[in-house]
DNA sequence: CGCAGAGTTGATAGTCTTCAAATAGAGTGG
DNA sequence: CCACTCTATTTGAAGACTATCAACTCTGCG
């Protein structure tokens, strides 16, 4: 891993520094002038799981980048049924560029710390910098082929291999740096109702396919949230990635 | 709409000339002079169902816009399970900046008319010109959005729904201009397979669902392929959008 | 006219949901 | 520190929805 060496590094903001959207995140397509100005609007807040961030109701006036914890992005039917299309994990940005309603709601899933600006800054700063434009084109090119990788588990995987692809997904965002050779552990960032929400299916169902990978001894499972997946490879098989 | 006045008209390739994506489509985003430029690595092609435009295994080369017809996108689990994640139809751009290989196939679901052009030049155009960049930006977002709202119907809604949701779907593009008040009729751009493919479903559970559509009053269906909407709003209501 | 592929319909089976109840964890106040 | 409560999760039994298998019909076409 490199560390980025800026030339007048005092000149970054303090809210910036150690800040990890300054490196793989969009910020990192900003000069130290554009994050100071930015940072003048900016406030780094900390929030608890259930914390509405965007709601689709609302017209969105600002823009987040998620620093820690995970972050859930649903969609509602009038009747109630939920369903999660995506998780956002740090450093990741949040927000419909060029567009002023949101169709979707983002809200925390768990003890979450985000850095919100206004979307007017982010807006005016998109024009000036095309480094900036790049990011989040890509960003949001990724999101999309997150989304159609769901949809096929959505439509065509069966509750086992849903939860199964569920675990993988986790497992791969608890340590990018890690090969995911054999043994990984994490703590789960959803309940399981954010789970069956995730997955398009219910709780029970979640919960037995659970118990099932414990019984079958492909997982372990400590006060409900914390997993071990004793091999990576061996998940991915049920997966059916 | 305002037509767009092109100071040299005559400069502009024949090929582009009264093309739908020199005005909606990413080519608008374009000068005469790199009309001309792109034009010359271009070739207009006519291809029959089935044909596959970008396949999954390959590295893509090239881009294209859809001049007419639909294309299909597809994601396919290795045991042959097949999900379509997305429609495309004129003047969408087809592609995916930024990365060498696909990970979805494209594939004509009805006769289909593209251009298609070299991945390079167009990667040559994003980089001299910002609006370029700026509408398949636009265009990756939209399609996000789209990708987000049919996860929620594979994920929550019922059959019943789906097909509902897939009709809706249709009927909304079939005429963009129409304000969809009352009757809407059109022919289906898909098989019952590729239909059943869209919304995780058999097409056994698809052709009950319209034959239940039908006997309900909602719809008529002639040969197989022409679909008369009789109330758009009724439909609307069983797809619970 | 008959054949092939697409689509429909019927019977049955399986998976997942629903409803209900039990258990386990986490936080609270005595 | 422990009883108590509230919520999250697990487990069980029954039912609903969709898939599967099979037969039949329709449409387009040589």
């Amino acid at each position: 891993m490199t560390i980025r060496q800026d030339i007048h590094n005092s000149e970054i903001p303090a809210l910036c520094r150690s800040c990890e959207a300054r490196h793989r995140g969009v910020c990192g397509a900003l000069t130290t002038d554009q994050l100071v100005e930015l940072s003048r609007h900016t406030t780094k807040r900390k929030v608890d799981p259930g914390t509405v961030l965007v709601s689709d109701a609302d017209t969105i006036d600002s823009y987040a980048n998620v620093l820690a914890g995970v972050v859930k992005l649903t969609k509602t039917l009038p009747d109630g049924r939920q369903q999660i299309v995506g998780l956002q994990f740090a450093p990741d940005f949040i927000g419909r560029p060029f567009k002023h309603e949101s169709s979707i709601t983002a809200e925390a899933a768990t003890p979450v710390r985000v850095c919100a600006f206004p979307k007017k800054s982010l807006d005016r700063m998109i024009e000036l910098s095309p480094e900036l434009g790049h990011r989040l084109h890509v960003q949001a090119l990724n999101e999309l082929d997150e989304a159609r990788d769901w949809m096929l588990t959505l439509g065509r995987k069966t509750a086992a291999e849903r939860v199964a692809s569920f675990l993988h997904l986790i497992a791969r965002h608890s340590d990018p740096e890690k090969e995911l050779g054999g043994e990984v552990s994490f703590d789960l960032p959803l309940t399981r109702a954010d789970i069956a929400d995730f997955l398009g299916l219910t709780i029970e169902t979640v919960s037995r396919q659970l118990t099932k990978l414990r019984k079958d001894g492909l997982i372990a499972v400590e006060n409900n949230r914390h997993i071990t997946v004793f091999d990576v490879a061996r998940l991915e098989r049920r997966a059916n990635v």
